[in-house]
DNA sequence: TGCACGATGAAC
DNA sequence: TTCATCGTGCAC
């Protein structure tokens, strides 16, 4: 790993509690940055480093899902913080989001890429394969990630490093919204997804 | 009820 | 650059 910690035997201890994702979004986005996408199945904990997020800045943010309203779809972003937002796209992919800022807000970071650290079926370098390399799919979208199988675990004095600031990727239909510096990364991570 | 179009990834 | 593949939102 890029930072070569030693890694806990659970990742469950280090947990991040609620408050974590009741901050601003951009906030959000950088503090997960360098902290673990910890799943849990059948008994085994598969767990990737977050080094890509983008920021997504709820019904005003024309590049957002939210900027739809409240829908069936967006019902979850529109939820509480601290849980999954997870959706199909293409018809081939799921990305799953963590749903930030207070309730109501809408505003979510979606993850972008992990560094495998444990357990990984594939790699894990843009949202798609994000999902399948930690078995995430539509049956988690609500989920919450305050619980014991899907989480969000930060060690103590990690340091997360350079962080590179673009515009997000994918969103040029979002007029004067797709350059908005809304994308995060580790600088000089092999595991970021290309663009 | 139908239709156009994705917050992608992989192949050509 | 093209294509796979299907849920969503919106037009009709």
């Amino acid at each position: 790993m890029a930072s070569d910690l030693p890694l806990p035997a659970s990742f469950l201890d280090c947990r991040v509690p609620r408050e974590f994702y009741l901050r601003d979004v951009v906030e959000v986005a950088h503090a997960l940055l360098g902290s673990f996408l910890v799943h849990a199945v059948a008994g085994a904990e598969r767990v990737g480093r977050i080094v890509e997020v983008e920021a997504y800045l709820g019904p005003r943010d024309l590049a957002a899902h939210a900027s739809k309203g409240l829908t069936p779809r967006t019902r979850v972003l529109f939820g509480p913080p601290g849980h999954a937002y997870v959706y199909l796209v293409y018809g081939l992919h799921f990305c799953m989001n963590v749903v930030a800022g207070r309730e109501g807000e809408a505003t979510a970071v979606l993850l972008r890429a992990v560094e495998p650290v444990r357990e990984l079926t594939c790699r894990g370098n843009g949202p798609g394969l994000l999902c399948r390399a930690l078995g995430i799919d539509k049956r988690l979208n609500g989920h919450d990630l305050v619980s014991c199988d899907l989480f969000v675990a930060a060690l103590p004095g990690a340091p997360p490093g350079e962080v590179v600031t673009r515009p997000r990727v994918g969103v040029d239909y979002a007029g004067d919204w797709a350059g908005r510096p809304l994308r995060f990364y580790l600088k000089g991570s092999p595991h970021v997804s290309r663009r």
